[in-house]
DNA sequence: GCAAGGTC
């Protein structure tokens, strides 16, 4: 930039992306000498006038500001209502670019101080989106100024350095990385909008879509973004669902001695195979005694975390605090606002080498809480002080998350305020402290050739860990051990465990899954959440857990049976990496449009010649309409009692459009209780008579009309019934006629590697007349509990296996917790094909192969376990102890059917094994 | 009535 020499002082107009970024860096550059502040046409968007010297010409700076984009684009007048023209014409119609209403005062300001001016300097934040807000800017004051000098300060902190050195440094705006962005808001406007017209028009009208929304005003809507969150949530749900349990095997050794005991784990791990699991187990047996192999001690650092970043506060509340993300961002922003804590949109988690991170800490000595941490921290002579690490991300906009003013709690403040306020500062304080120190100690011993561990943890210095008492590291004892030492064990257990799915994601892990795909930025991946949840798309438990709605589920059923992966990231990582090479100038802008617009809008002809499969996935889960959508399903019905799931709302009797009847949570879709009523019934009406025999009462009974032809001809037409479990007649009635769930079609599997999950047989529904373990309710069995993690799928995909039977027929009552078993096919390599039973109950773990009973199959042998205390995925357990009650009967059998030698190896009975046995050990 | 990206 060339030097201007002397004369008379350059107006230069200043803008920034926001009113704080104006207002910092007035202040740097005027070093508040001669600062002043008047009014703009916006009342956010102060405007901070100096004195200034740039390359040696005097200049008089006007600073002011933007608030992000000035912009939007949006499609011309003729093509804006959804009806005006086919959805395909999208990816062709004009879209203008324009300033919307609730910015025209920031127009004005720009507009007026712009015709004054020589120069414009552009402060916006230094990515692509600033860079883009800098040429909306740019088109703002050139309509009005057309011999601007238009400058570009490039800095990458709002630190004083930095600042001077940037406007004595200024460039040109950089055309490429805006385009790069014009190509982005293109594309997804685009294809956004012709997806969301097409599948809303398509389906909303065409079935009965009971969402708690109002039908007439519900969007279906598609973005490139939003499916994908959705795609996470879904395939975790399918993964779930398609989970087959495997029983696997381990071995646990115990020592008692005078300084306490120690939990030796199998080196191994575990074993599927039962009968190598059981030799070994039996070389241990009678060769019992240990003899210490190893004793390592070793120093363990547990390091604080990285500065922290927007996604990393968003997780870490929901972690915390089940505070949700956007809750999370709508009080960081008002404590950003109000100045307590650092701008809360970054993605930094390092702090520059200029931050001065004492003064920071010293503002934080008077606190209550983490004052005296803070003063510890000030002191040289403690050590606690540590330069913090970093994650190795830099937005080159903003520092990581950090307090900027102490607090001992506002008036004002919620609890949320004080919990986001506690975070930031805590871990700030944490990130600049030493590790926690620890000492463990390993012991590996041998018990006849197989190797066993255990380990001790002393806790040396806690260290960050007193400030951030959001985590933890616990210590254990370990009794003293020496090399060669021998001794024998306490305890010598053969275990059994059976693998999980794993859990519905959490909050904290979709964050994740976003981050790692890249969807979506760190200001916007909470409000793709919220999104789906306010379009009905996905709900989220008490516990921060993420299920589908049938509506998810089915949208992403439909376009994945079309082979199309529009619900997953790939779409937006390939548009990220073509908007790179825009930036980078290796593709041009025009040059990317076209080939993604013609990609998509070839995608979206093929989806809609393929609409059918959207159609037939929507038809899995909801009811066709041929009448407007406002039907009985919203306007209630008449109560036959209070749900016992959710018990916060009542069940209500409902005829749905095919005729069908059913009992459903008023609550839903936030509870999806529901009995479902037999088929042959062509009136119902709820009584004022109570069952006197099902709790929780009251419940009404039902007048039921059943059409004579659909029911046998031993059944009355006319039947005063209950659906509380009691009447034997109409779960007679639902076994012989069927329901009138929807549920009863069939769905094809999901969920990865699992082929054998897709129909293989006719579907039946799955509320069955059994009263659910879990909840206590008729209709529906635990498995299939609406309450459950991996219920909705399961229960829609119900085989009725004339093998197995019906599950309720082939279930036998649990000995364990006295609910009841069902029978199932095992899928797992080892088991293929292999019956068991497994308890219906969530809160029980029994299960038990059949090949193991003996005949009786009313009664499965019921044991109690020993437990593996080591193994997380171990909780379902029962394995071992079928084998105890099988070998009762004489009947031990390998996980390949052979029999396997039943008798205690210390005593010789016949009745127990020897981890049990009480001769053991004299 | 549609997207996602800024920000207040």
């Amino acid at each position: 930039m060339a030097n201007g020499g002397g004369g008379r002082p350059i107006k230069v107009l200043n803008v920034a992306e926001k009113p704080s970024v104006a207002k910092s860096v007035a202040g740097i550059l005027s070093r508040q000498q001669g600062l002043r502040m008047r009014e703009g046409r916006s009342r956010f968007n102060k405007i901070f006038e100096f004195n200034y010297t740039i390359n040696g010409r005097p200049c008089l700076m006007s600073f002011t500001s933007v608030t992000g984009h000035l912009m939007e684009i949006e499609f011309d007048e003729r093509f804006k209502k959804w009806h005006s023209c086919d959805p395909v014409q999208l990816y062709h119609a004009p879209i203008r670019k324009y300033v919307p209403e609730d910015k025209l005062d920031i127009k004005r300001t720009l507009e007026n101080e712009a015709r004054n001016c020589q120069w414009l300097i552009l402060w916006l934040d230094c990515d692509r989106e600033g860079e883009n807000i800098a040429f909306e800017v740019v088109e703002v004051c050139t309509q009005v100024n057309r011999n601007l000098n238009i400058w570009r300060a490039r800095f990458s902190a709002l630190i004083d350095r930095e600042i001077h050195h940037s406007v004595q440094n200024l460039i040109r705006p950089n055309q490429l990385f805006s385009d790069a962005v014009d190509v982005r808001q293109e594309i997804d406007l685009r294809i956004g909008a012709s997806f969301t017209r097409f599948q809303t028009m398509f389906l909303r009208d065409a079935f009965v879509l009971d969402v708690i929304t109002d039908e007439r005003n519900l969007v279906l809507s598609y973005g490139p973004c939003q499916f994908p969150t959705l795609g996470f949530i879904v395939e975790r749900y399918w993964e779930i669902q398609s989970h087959e349990p495997e029983e696997f095997w381990t071995i646990n050794c115990t020592h008692n001695s005078d300084e306490g005991t120690a939990t030796f784990n199998w080196m191994r791990g575990h074993l599927f195979d039962y009968t190598c699991a059981v030799i070994i187990y039996e070389m241990c047996i009678q060769e019992p005694s240990a003899t210490v192999t190893k004793v390592r001690q070793q120093e363990k650092l547990k390091y604080p975390p990285y500065p922290l970043s927007t996604v990393e506060l968003e997780k870490r509340a929901s972690r915390y605090f089940r505070m949700s993300s956007e809750q999370t961002m709508k009080v960081a922003e008002d404590l950003y606002q109000s100045g307590f804590i650092s701008y809360p949109r970054t993605e930094t988690d390092g702090f520059s080498d200029q931050t001065i991170l004492h003064r920071i800490v010293e503002e934080q000595q008077e606190h209550p809480q983490w004052g005296s941490y803070a003063q510890r921290l000030l002191d040289p002579g403690v050590g606690l002080w540590r330069n913090p690490g970093s994650g190795g991300h830099d937005d080159k906009a903003h520092p990581p998350i950090h307090p900027t003013k102490f607090s001992a709690g506002e008036s004002s403040w919620s609890q949320d305020h004080h919990r986001v306020y506690e975070l930031v500062v805590r871990h700030f304080l944490a990130c600049i402290s030493q590790p926690a120190k620890a000492a463990e100690t390993t012991v590996e011993i041998d018990i006849a050739g197989e190797p066993f561990s255990a380990s001790g943890r002393i806790i040396i210095a806690k260290n960050y860990l007193d400030v951030y008492r959001f985590e933890s590291w616990g210590g254990s004892i370990i009794p003293t051990y020496n090399f060669g030492q021998q001794f024998t064990p306490t305890t010598l257990t053969l275990d059994s465990g059976v693998t999980r799915p794993p859990p519905l994601l959490s909050e904290a892990d979709l964050l994740g899954c976003m981050d790692k795909a890249g969807i979506g930025t760190d200001a916007t991946m909470h409000d793709h959440i919220k999104k789906l949840l306010d379009r009905c798309y996905a709900t989220k438990d008490s516990n921060t857990r993420f299920s589908p709605t049938y509506l998810g589920e089915a949208l992403v059923m439909g376009y994945d049976d079309m082979g199309y992966e529009l619900w997953k990231p790939h779409l937006r990582s390939m548009m990220e990496s073509d908007m790179k090479a825009v930036s980078v100038g290796t593709k041009r802008k025009a040059e990317v449009l076209e080939a993604c617009l013609q990609q998509m809008k070839a995608c979206f002809i093929d989806a809609r010649a393929n609409k059918g499969k959207l159609f037939e996935a929507m038809s899995i889960f909801f009811e066709r309409s041929n009448r407007p959508p406002s039907n009985e399903l919203h306007t209630g019905g008449d109560v036959v009692r209070r749900c016992g799931l959710c018990n916060e709302s009542d069940m209500v009797l409902r005829k749905k459009p095919d005729g069908n009847f059913m009992v459903g949570c008023l609550g839903y879709p936030q509870c999806r209780n529901v009995v479902w009523l037999p088929s042959s019934i062509c009136e119902a009406v709820v009584t004022t008579n109570t069952c006197s025999a099902c709790t929780p009462g009251p419940i009404f009974k039902i007048q039921f009309k059943f059409r004579q032809l659909e029911i046998p001809p031993n059944y009355d037409v006319n039947h005063l019934g209950c659906i509380g479990g009691c009447d034997f007649t109409l779960r007679q009635l639902v076994e012989i006629c069927g329901t009138g769930s929807r549920n009863a079609s069939s769905i094809p599997g999901r969920g990865q590697g699992n082929p054998t999950s897709s129909n293989s047989g006719q579907r039946r529904s799955s509320g069955g007349w059994m009263a659910c373990t879990h909840c206590g309710q008729t209709g529906h069995l635990s498995d299939t509990c609406p309450s459950q993690a991996s219920r909705g799928r399961t229960a829609r995909t119900r085989e009725f296996n004339p093998e197995n039977g019906l599950a309720g027929e082939s279930s036998i009552p649990c000995n364990s917790c006295g609910a009841s078993c069902v029978l199932r096919t095992a899928n797992t390599a080892n088991n293929r094909g292999r019956k068991f039973y497994s308890c219906q109950s969530q809160a029980c773990n029994f299960f038990v192969w059949e090949d193991s009973l003996s005949g009786d199959r009313s009664a499965p042998p019921h044991t109690n376990m020993s437990r593996s205390a080591s193994n997380p995925t171990s909780t379902r357990r029962g394995g071992r102890g079928s084998r105890r009650g099988a070998h009762a009967n004489n009947a031990f059998v390998s996980a390949t059917g052979e029999p396997i030698s039943g008798r205690c190896f210390v005593c010789g009975d016949p009745s127990h094994f020897a981890n049990v046995c009480p001769n053991r050990g004299r």
